[in-house]
DNA sequence: AAAAATTACGCAAACGCTTGTGTTAAGCAT
DNA sequence: ATGCTTAACACAAGCGTTTGCGTAATTTTT
């Protein structure tokens, strides 16, 4: 046979007490007297009490469970960041409700709707990539759900974020590139819709600025990120007129199909091409034919501060409900790693 | 400002109803009359109501909630399959609450009572790799939570499971090395508490009994998948005084590491060495070096199913409580993969 | 036409817990 | 001794649903 758990209930009728009482002194109520609380504790001990969590969310209107939306999660990038998210959530006795978009919008709208139905505390999001409309948060906040977007954030102002500073990193990478003496740099940068695109590009911008070089638009170019694309995007920018030495990619993923492409064309002429990337993947420990360098962009402290500004966030809403709070966005410095078993073709 | 949810009462006043009357109408309850029923469904669409989940939860004394335990998410067979075990669970309406062991046995003991006083409705376990105590399982019984491991199970009878067949797997492995004319094959196995390590090392018996070969126990070394020992083993079956021609490892990762280490030692004796292992990873199209072959374990399709049986014995649970039930054990025929561009040192 | 069956609903308890509001008895100052 | 505060507990409502049971009104059966 098997036992159903105890309720305060039986410790009550146990006591000869009445429920609330015993209710206060597990919690260390004020108004209970120390030994009162001392005999509680021991048959609730015995008893092996634990609280029915689910009655204990039900009665003060919260769920405890956290939503997770992302793309992917076989990514590598998801999975560790939604491993920080589970450890930092699991500490504080919160449930993560996790869900895929498939880099779908559609999909995502859905998955934000389910998730209000679920009337899950607050909500952490990477946006899909061919997301480029908002409502559907917006309409969270008639609910009172907060939301922290992590990774791929929108391009909007009045939202809480994390996220790397995409801009320092490509100029780090493009510096990096530039200091091997690099002169005619190509950028396999990815979807305008992704507001990482965009510091990409300035931050390559940036970068020949400083160094004094002009900026030829024509060496950057967009991707959607599959593989199909990605090879396009390698041949036009190899037949470029001017002679491209390396290239920054918008991820590993990327990088390494390309470098795989480039190799398999065998261009003698392109002996020299180099690629630095973003993400820093732990398979590059694998491989052969990596970048020279990847920017870092620390998935499991991305998910971890995410989650943190979340509980902050559902903290505040506890302490003063319905005030409109003050505005997170935590930018992760990114790093260039340079890797030594650098790419050479 | 933000709105409240509406509740089945404000239906029922509303309409001037009993709240049984709407909660029985909306479940299409026959005790309620057609007109009725259409005059509920019609106030309820106005007032967009939901069911509040946690009060349903509550009070059905279940949180619809799965638990799923396993060692690290960040490994792409885990996240694959914790992707399927999500849809799966996600389609059905259920929370999966998730949690990673690391590999440690003693946080796994944590977590699986964590998952308890959760009181998670059923249990998806995937054991780390040195767990060779199982009573905090035996300990579910107690309360009646049903649990299937999946891929990695314990070496128990009456147990629920999910696992590839790693046997047929091995012969099928070992075979294709024997017909590519290796007789003197080495075996990097997992750590002997794994039923999987078990399973690969009978499969290699069977395929050289199978070929009337004499088997040699000094061809299988046991490894605990770190790098380090990896390494070790390696070298052992290298050192081997037979000319250890193949080696079929316990999964990518080792191969991987091996084939790396291999070239870096650049033996030139060795040139023909030829690796087989299990796993089938994506990063697998990544990289040059590669197995020969892999035998594809199928993570998706193991969560998947895995989760079925769980949602099967829930099913089974609601309608003969107390009842104990068959025991399922799905095993999924492993296959083998040739790797087109297979390893060549 | 009276009895029985059926239809269509309302009432209220229960799930386990939290918490505002009594209630009682002891302790204190006056 | 009287009034007042405080300590220490009990009472009961309420969170939103589900569901067994009761009960009218309506229909069917004999």
């Amino acid at each position: 046979m098997f036992t159903k758990p105890a309720t305060l209930k039986e410790i009550a009728i146990r006591l000869n007490i009445s429920i609330s009482t015993v209710s206060r002194a597990l919690h260390d109520h004020p108004s209970i007297g120390l030994t009162m609380r001392q005999k509680v504790r021991k048959v609730a001990n015995e008893l092996n009490y634990e609280p029915n969590q689910s009655a204990v969310f039900f009665q003060k209107g919260k769920t405890h469970t956290i939503g997770v939306i992302l793309p992917e999660l076989s990514e590598a990038f998801f999975s560790t960041a939604t491993s920080a998210i589970e450890e930092t959530a699991y500490k504080k006795n919160y449930t993560v409700l996790l869900a895929q978009s498939h880099d779908d919008e559609q999909k995502e709208i859905e998955l934000v709707d389910k998730m209000k139905k679920h009337r899950v505390d607050g909500l952490l999001v990477s946006l899909a990539k061919d997301t480029c409309t908002f409502e559907h948060f917006e309409r969270l906040k008639d609910y009172d759900i907060p939301v922290v977007f992590f990774d791929r954030i929108p391009p909007m102002p009045n939202i809480h974020s994390v996220a790397c500073n995409m801009e320092t990193g490509t100029i780090e990478a493009v510096s990096f590139l530039l200091k091997k003496g690099h002169r005619t740099i190509g950028m396999i940068n990815g979807p305008k819709t992704l507001f990482a695109s965009n510091e990409r590009k300035e931050g390559y911008i940036e970068a020949m600025q400083k160094h004094r070089l002009k900026f030829d638009p024509s060496l950057i170019v967009n991707c959607d990120l599959t593989e199909g694309d990605t090879e396009r995007c390698l041949t036009e920018l190899l037949a470029n007129k001017r002679k491209v030495t390396a290239i920054v990619t918008f991820n590993d993923y990327v990088a390494l199909f390309a470098i795989k492409k480039t190799r398999s064309l065998q261009i003698s002429g392109n002996n020299s091409l180099e690629f630095v990337s973003f993400a820093n993947l732990p398979l590059i420990n694998y491989m052969d034919h990596v970048p020279v360098a990847s920017v870092e962009q620390f998935p499991y402290e991305q998910g971890q501060k995410a989650t943190d500004i979340l509980f902050e966030l559902l903290a505040q809403k506890e302490r003063s409900p319905g005030k409109p709070a003050a505005f997170y966005n935590f930018i992760i410095e990114s790093k260039l790693v340079e890797n030594t078993r650098g790419n050479t073709l």
